[in-house]
RNA sequence: GGGCAUAUAACUCAGCGGUAGAGUGCUGUCUUCACACGGCAGAAGUCACAGGUUCGAAUCCUGUUAUGCCCA
């Protein structure tokens, strides 16, 4: 058989996608039995047009590591796939080649520019499909969804409706975020606060009067006025009074309609009580404005007066409802400054109407001083402008009655974080949320179900017929003239849908009946509230129940230096280009193994080497056996566990229970989504017991030229195990474990439905694991002397042995063929004592004590430091377990087993100790 | 300002009440018929710091420091 000598996962990747896709192995209905488990998860959808990055590549390997798992353990598996319509993303990108085109979408159209954006969606769409299928996802593609398919669309506009009926969509007049670069409403979860250096600007407002004079000395009088520990807001000077407040944001205040202070401050007690009742003058602008008293207000901040901008600030806008005062919209959506402003700011942007104020206002000697202040400003996510708060026309969504039955449903544990901190933050969230705009000035997106007269009536229907049937109820003429709104729906809108919404909701499927709630949600962190809060809301809302029982959160993909990734910073790992340089399989493994609850992967290439030389590991096993085992291989009939050709001997009966182990705890680990425990336990058997250990000792009879009982026996042994292992691994590493497999006798058309392994506590043998343990000691001492001495291999060497007991004598003594083979020993001989040291290298281990003779051959100074230290060390480990024992404390209070436990070591210490000590005496 | 997470061998990380483990790297050695993407052997850590709880603390609690993330 041709195999090449090391594994070259190009040429094995490419083979196995289409074989599992065309044998539709992914889909639930594969499996038939009627009594079968259901395991279901909806992808987090990629945006459409999007492509793979790192995160998803972790994300992505976790989901199909279970969907693998629990598919081969006997669950009906649905791992649902699609993707978004990513309004805000998909748009901007169009926009951004028209604009390479010199067309502009306003000038386009909204048809035009909508079909513009289906045709680059059917374009660049299928990259995503593409690089999944490069991973290896087993998802169900015949269920593949598109947050904009008609079903889908259908799911949104009857949310909609049903929300609005029941009052909890409604539109108004609030305060929003307007992201003056994408020209739309964003909500509050858009904005991102970044700190900016900016300026803190002390102002002087006239006490009932206008300053339409320069004055002079103002500036003087309020650093004299604050000095270190006063801060006082209140100047009188020979000029009149003034109040003082200081903005970061001088262009508002052209807006002002209050001054407002903390009504402490207004008492007698307080700093302000002489200006109650009087109004201040607008600088600039020559309106009255009253002072006015709010809780909200900070005594300590500043001056302690605020002045109030309801039109343009959050706290304003919520002052401004509080005291009934005007709102003036002093910026407008292009960010310049609208009519409502003195007539010599009109139309200046907001930043250049902020150097215009300062200026007069320093002209007119009002401006007291300004310092450098570093302060949080919100940012539009998507296209990085600074975002300002109007007040404008928009629909919302009431948060509250939604987000009550979301936190309950957390805090009754029916939907559990993992890691478990993660709960905390979403319902700390939850508990602070606030209502949600979900109207954007966008066009590629689900349109708002909403239709206006000409009147001014708004109808809120699933169409535009249902439009006109709910005028006609309402008793109004049914055939006037109806426009749509021209908005659509925050993207997040129908994501928050999609666990029911891609399972035929509103219509009641038999696939919706079946997989909702789904079993189990992947996805990084920085989606809870965007996405997972959202779609608890509506599942809750919808479907009467949660919409998943686990929320596994993945770490973040970290670049090799520990640095988040970004583009910016020109550290982002392409996942293709990884998959290409060590193999899909290697990374896979690799993101398994490091996929710690809660801790980032930052991406190192020895971790990524590592996972390589262990498909490479694999590889080898496999062809070690393919070369050798011809005579089982041919029948190519399924291999059971061989008791009859030969009594299974230690190391049979120590694999077997090691593959049981093994199985179950990575069943274990898996079930509680312990990930790299899983990968840690697979990697640990199949190197280090199967490949060092069981191979090494199966080799007399695999390698042997004559087939004889007993080496056929072997062969079939070892074919058992491997071909277990590779089912065990394969929920991770699909390739080359379907591509070995297929190389071996098995059961099944693919590897992918085969069973996956389950441990047989009747095969747990842990007699037999001590045992292999003592010969596995005893044959690395005797290397260790070899390789101390430096002893070449072909140098015969003879030893003695004394077993501690008469049971590791029938150990040692049944295992003396393997010992002197792996240990390079011609001459075994087990004796009853070793009487002197003198010219010979000693090992003395619980399970027995060794000697080689050496004489001529070693420097046995070097070999008296070698057992000192070793003396040393048990030295110190007896004293702390004596230290121990000797505390009455410790007998009284400790539990039996540590307490009996620690008395055997100790007694074992001691016998060892001794043994040494004589050891060392007589060199 | 509030919250969360993390601090363990040179590096990256496991372990999370019974006196420390892995991978990489390092040292030595071996190209022995699966694998040098390998075998064998070895060296390497007052488990951030300070208190406390406990018979016993890397592990639990409190505080400090550092780093990262989230929210305002």
């Amino acid at each position: 058989m041709e195999i090449p000598k090391a594994y070259e996962p190009k040429d094995v990747e490419n083979r196995w996608y289409p074989f599992w896709e065309q044998g539709g192995y992914f889909s639930p209905e594969h499996n038939t039995d009627p009594k079968a488990k259901m395991f279901s998860m909806v992808i987090p959808p990629p945006n459409v047009t999007g492509y793979l990055h790192m995160g998803h590549a972790l994300n992505h390997t976790l989901h199909d590591v279970q969907a693998r798992w629990r598919r081969m353990s006997g669950n009906r598996v649905l791992w649902l796939p699609g993707t978004d319509h990513a309004g805000i993303a998909t748009q901007m990108i169009v926009e951004r080649q028209l604009a390479a085109e010199g067309l502009k979408r306003q000038e386009m159209g909204r048809e035009k520019f909508l079909e513009r954006v289906w045709q680059w969606k059917e374009h660049s769409g299928g990259t995503i499909q593409k690089q999944m299928r490069v991973l290896g996802e087993s998802v169900d593609w015949s269920r593949e969804r598109f947050t904009m398919d008609e079903g889908l669309s259908n799911a949104v506009k009857e949310v909609f409706v049903r929300l609005y009926d029941e009052g909890l969509i409604y539109r108004g007049e609030r305060m929003i975020n307007w992201s003056p670069g994408l020209q739309t409403a964003i909500s509050d979860l858009e904005v991102e606060m970044k700190p900016v250096k900016g300026k803190l600007y002390h102002i002087a407002y006239p006490i009932g009067r206008a300053a339409t004079a320069p004055v002079e000395g103002l500036a003087e009088a309020y650093e004299a006025a604050n000095g270190d520990e006063k801060k006082s807001g209140l100047l009188s000077t020979a000029a009149g009074e003034f109040i003082v407040v200081a903005t970061t944001r001088p262009e508002t205040m052209l807006g002002d309609t209050a001054i407002a202070m903390n009504p402490e401050d207004a008492t007698a007690r307080g700093r302000y009580p002489s200006v109650v009742g009087k109004t201040t003058v607008l600088p600039l602008v020559g309106r009255e404005i009253p002072f006015i008293q709010d809780e909200v207000v900070e005594k300590d901040f500043g001056t302690g007066f605020v002045k109030v901008t309801p039109a343009h600030d959050p706290n304003d806008f919520a002052m401004g409802k509080r005291h009934n005062l005007e709102f003036l919209q002093v910026i407008g959506k292009d960010a310049r400054m609208t009519d409502t402003v003195p007539e010599k700011y009109r139309g200046l942007d907001r930043y250049e109407a902020r150097k215009a104020v300062v200026a007069d206002l320093e002209e007119l000697g009002l401006l007291l001083k300004v310092e450098d202040y570093t302060h949080n400003i919100g940012h539009c996510q998507r296209s990085g402008t600074v975002v300002e708060p109007l007040v404008s026309m928009q629909w919302f969504m009431s948060m509250k009655p939604l987000a009550e039955p979301a936190l309950q449903a957390v805090k009754d544990g029916k939907t559990k974080f993992i890691p478990e901190s993660n709960t905390k933050i979403y319902c700390n969230w939850l508990e602070n949320i606030q209502d949600w705009c979900v109207s954007r000035q966008l066009w590629w997106g689900h349109r708002i179900p909403a239709w206006y007269t000409a009147d001014g009536q708004t109808i809120v229907a699933r169409s535009e017929a249902e439009a006109r049937e709910r005028l006609a109820a309402k008793g109004a003429d049914s055939s006037i003239e109806l426009t749509q709104d021209l908005d659509v729906l925050d993207t997040w809108f129908s994501s928050g849908l999609w666990p029911f919404s891609t399972l035929g909701w509103p219509e009641q499927t038999e696939d919706l009946k079946t997989y909702y709630p789904t079993t189990l949600l992947i996805t990084a962190a920085d989606i809870i509230f965007f996405w997972v809060a959202r779609m608890m809301m509506m599942g809750l809302k919808f479907m009467g129940e949660v919409p998943f029982r686990t929320v596994y959160i993945t770490a973040l993909v970290l670049d090799p230096e520990g640095q988040k990734m970004s583009k910016t910073k020109g550290n982002v790992v392409d996942p293709l280009e990884m998959f290409n340089k060590y193999g899909t399989d290697a990374v896979r493994f690799m993101l398994t193994a490091a996929s710690t609850a809660g801790v980032s992967i930052s991406l190192q290439d020895s971790k990524l080497e590592n996972a390589r030389n262990f498909a490479n590991k694999i590889w080898n096993a496999t062809r070690f056996v393919l070369l050798n085992c011809d005579d089982v291989l041919e029948a190519q009939e399924p291999i059971e566990w061989e008791t009859e050709l030969s009594e299974p001997e230690l190391a049979d009966r120590w694999i077997l229970s090691r593959l049981n182990r093994v199985a179950l705890e990575v069943h274990n680990a898996l079930g509680e989504y312990r990930f790299h425990e899983a990968a840690e336990e697979l990697y640990r058997f199949f190197w280090n017991d199967f490949c060092d250990w069981y191979i090494e000792l199966s080799k007399p009879f695999v390698t042997a030229k004559e087939s004889t009982p007993q080496s056929l026996a072997v062969k079939r042994r070892i074919i058992y195990v491997l071909e277990r292992s590779l089912r065990l691994l394969h929920p991770i590493m699909p390739y080359i474990t379907e591509e070995l497999w297929q190389r071996l006798p098995h059961k099944g058309e693919t590897i992918c439905t085969s069973e996956f392994v389950s441990h047989n506590s009747a095969q747990l043998d842990g007699r037999a694991e001590r045992e292999l343990a003592l010969t596995i000691e005893t044959i690395t001492k005797l290397r260790n002397i070899r390789s101390t001495f430096n002893i070449a291999p072909s140098v015969p060497l003879k030893a003695s042995v004394v077993p501690a007991d008469e049971a590791a004598r029938t150990v040692l003594t049944s295992m003396s063929e393997h010992i002197k083979r792996l240990a390079r020993i011609n001459d075994l001989e087990f004796v009853e004592s070793l009487g002197s040291a003198k010219g010979s290298a000693r090992a003395v281990f619980s399970g027995a004590e060794l000697a080689v003779p050496l004489e001529g051959l070693i420097d046995f100074d070097k070999e008296r430091a070698r057992l000192e230290k070793e003396f040393g060390k048990l030295t110190n480990e007896l004293a702390g377990l004596e230290k121990r024992l000797n505390n009455p404390d410790f007998i009284a209070r400790a539990a039996a087993e540590v307490v009996a436990e620690s008395k055997a070591r100790s007694a074992e210490l001691a016998d060892q100790i001794a043994k040494l000590r004589a050891t060392i005496d007589s060199l």
